[in-house]
Formats: C-alpha cells, structure tokens, sequence
DNA sequence: CGTTTGACCAGATTTCGAAATTGGTCATAT
DNA sequence: ATATGACCAATTTCGAAATCTGGTCAAACG
C-alpha cells in the first residue's frame, strides 16, 4: 500500500472501529483484537498507528472532541449572532448530548470510559481551558459578557453551570440551558453589531485552538 | 431501660455510630455489627429501631438532610433578606459542603454510598421538589424571582446549576454560586420589603416540609 | 414480664490458585 | 518496505472453598 493517503484513511476505520466498540462494550471490555478485526486489519497493524491501547481510545475521543469544536466553528461562520456565549452553548449541548462519547466524557460515565477519564482530562484540559477564556474575554472586551468580574471567575461558573446541565437526567432542553446562561452570564442588552464584529475572531480563536488538537491526531497518519 | 426517652437517645448514638462509620470506610464495608458494637449495643437491638440495614443507613442521611434544612431555616429566622433565592443558595452550599455525607449525596458519591444512593432518591425526592417549586412559585409571586418562565422550569434550571457546582474539584466560592443564582433567576432588582414580608412564609413552608422527614425519623423512637 | 442480647444459619461476599485472555513484540510472510 | 498473527509475560477471569454478615429468635436478664 502507498503510504500517503490510504494511511490516513486506515486509521479512520481503526478509529472507526474503535469508536464504535467504546460505546457499545465500554472501555474495559474492549481488546485490540476486537478493533483490529472489525477494522479488517491485523493486530499489529493497530500499532504500527498508536503506541499502544490507551493511546488509540483517547485518540478516538480526540478526534470526536475535534468534531464537536468543528461544528461550533460551522456555526458561528454560518451565523455570526451563533459567537454569543448563550448561543454558542447551546450548540455546544445539543452537540454533546448528541455524541454520546462526548457525552459519556462529560458526565463522568465511568462504565463506558473506565480508565481512560482521568487521562483524557490530564491530556486536552490545560489548552483548551486558556482558550476559552481568550474566548470570554474577547467577548467581555466588546460588552458581551458581563464584566463585574474577571473573566476566569465567570468561566469556572460557567462550567459549573454546563457541567451541572450535562450530568442532569433528563437533560433539560437546550433552550433553557441557553437562557440560563444569557441572564447568568451576558449583559442585559447585546450588540447584534458587535457580535457581527466579533465572529470572526472567535471563528479564528477556535480554529487555532483546534489545529494543536488535529496535529497530534494526524501523528497517527 | 424506661421506654421513653432513652429510647430515642439510644437511637440517635445508633445513628451517630453508623454516620461516623458511614462516613469512614463507606456503606458497603460498614456492617451493623459495627455500629452496634460503637454504639455500645448489641446487635439485635438495632434491629428493635430499623426493620434492616439499609433503613438504618437511610435514616443516618435523612436526619442529615434534615438538619441541614433546619439550618436553612434557622438562618432566614435570624436574617428575612436570606430568603432570597441567592442568599438560601448560599447557605445551603456551604452547608451541603461542610456536611460530608450530604456532599456525597450530591455528589453521587457511590463509593461512600453505594447502593443507598437510587434507595436515597426514591425515599426524598417528591416532596422536598414540591416544597421547592412552591417556595420558588412563593418568590415570583413577590417580584423575587423571574417570571418570564414558569417556577417548575426554573426550578430544574436551578437544580442543574448547584448540582453543577456542587460536582465541581474544587467546590467554588460559595459568593460565585450566589452571584450566579441571582443573576440567573433573580429579577434585576429585588425589593428588600418585599423580602421582608416573604421570609415568614418561607419559613412557615421549608418547617412543614421538614416536619415530615422528622416524622419518619421519630418513628425510629 | 418486657427488654436486650449474641449464638445461629442461610445466603452473600471474599479469597486464592488455576485457567483463560490480552497487550504488545517481532520473526516471518507478502 | 509493509503487514501480520504466533508468541509470551502479565493481567484478568473463573470457580469452588472458606469466610463473613444480615437478620432471627430462644434464652438471659433485670
């Protein structure tokens, strides 16, 4: 096999594979050899792609995390008003909630993510944490966020707030989520003006903090 | 031993042993020979207070909720502005976080609580909602709380955001939670009369809502 | 007599060594 | 040069024996 493209696309279905075992069996129940035959590849084919096992199941999370991020990125350029905090957030839930190994990553579910959970955070946390702050202070400095306190305050509540509506059951409906978050967190009035003014620059912040992600996934070819 | 109030003070050492033990090694290792034994009882007599281990250990968390609501109460008997939806906030967080075993409650701490915890909000739950859902129906009525959406939607919103909080390493600032809830579901400006005039009934209403738990609990002797 | 207890037992849980499985490697096949 | 699956050390699973525990109740107690 040429080594250029069909590599790539190799790693998709063993990715594929894996994704689709995760969910179905969990973390703990699901062997190599299992993703490796359903991929139509050999075993150590899967290693020619990861180093080892650990390294390929948070390689499928990654990537559907890099998926997630791609979506929201879609949105704002679709709709500029999508930049704001309240709508972005609701993208971003019906987004989770619809990928259920984001899902299962955000609501802690142990069964399906085992070991893996505490990995995944010490592995994407720190970036991606600093650019959604950039994210809120970008929106801060043009009065779409409230600015009665520092902008890391409000993302450690908005976390809070998002974490505590992904853990509920059922979860409540994105529309409320949505309306929690603009009276908890954007000023009374928002600039559709300055949201159009904005929205690129949060499509260019995001994008950027996802190319780190897509590198390191790419590593895999 | 005269069947009257010794009773309920040995019943209550049978509580403090089982939540001290509870707390400890958690309620999968705890067994009623145990808290019998640090209770300075033997093991029938327990059986003489709850039918069975796990109405035992259900009666070590119920008192505790209990407790915290009298806290609750207390607090807005002392100071009517603590009435306010974000001010209770307050209170109960910090309350539910200087309480171990009501934070595992929250938290879904299974390894503490293990199979109590679906047993725990079976037994709850109903009542304790709908005492909620009037207090929060009470504050509207008074201009308290926003009334652009009905209590009932406000009231899973609320739930998710302090759950949220709750979840969260490290628990933030209780001023954070506070700030959050008032902006969130507190009208821009809130009337201090108003308050005022509410916080009898709040309490009136969280007392008769507690005097049923405490009922159960009395059952125990 | 009413109250308390701990010996008792069925059923659940733990233990522990043997058997089976699996992650990762690498000599061989392609 | 690339892909593979047989192989092996290490981990996991299994199962039966041993231990422990929830709940009962006849006896002890006062």
């Amino acid at each position: 096999m040429p080594p250029a493209e069909d590599r790539a696309e190799r790693a998709e279905r063993i990715l594929d594979a894996a994704a689709e075992l995760l969910l179905r069996a969990g973390y703990r129940r699901t062997t190599i050899e299992d993703v490796a035959e359903r991929a139509g590849v050999g075993k150590g084919t899967v290693y020619l792609h990861w180093k080892n096992r650990e390294e390929l199941f948070l390689a499928v999370l990654l990537r559907e995390s890099v998926r997630s991020i791609e979506d929201l990125v879609r949105a704002v350029d679709a709709d500029p008003l999508a930049a704001r905090l309240s709508r972005l957030t609701e993208v971003q839930y019906a987004n989770v909630l619809g990928r259920p190994l984001l899902r299962a990553g955000y609501a802690d579910d142990a069964d399906t993510l085992g070991k893996l959970l505490p990995k995944l955070h010490a592995k994407l946390d720190p970036r991606h944490d600093e650019a959604f702050v950039e994210y809120l202070e970008l929106l801060a400095a043009n009065d779409l966020l409230r600015t009665d306190r520092p902008a890391r305050e409000l993302a450690v509540a908005y976390r809070a707030v998002l974490h505590g509506f992904l853990v509920e059951t059922p979860p409540p409906a994105p529309a409320l989520l949505a309306d929690t978050v603009a009276h908890a967190f954007e000023p009374v009035a928002v600039s559709t003006m300055r949201l159009r003014a904005v929205a690129p620059r949060v499509v260019a912040l995001f994008t950027e903090s996802v190319a780190l992600d897509r590198k390191q996934l790419e590593r895999a070819y």
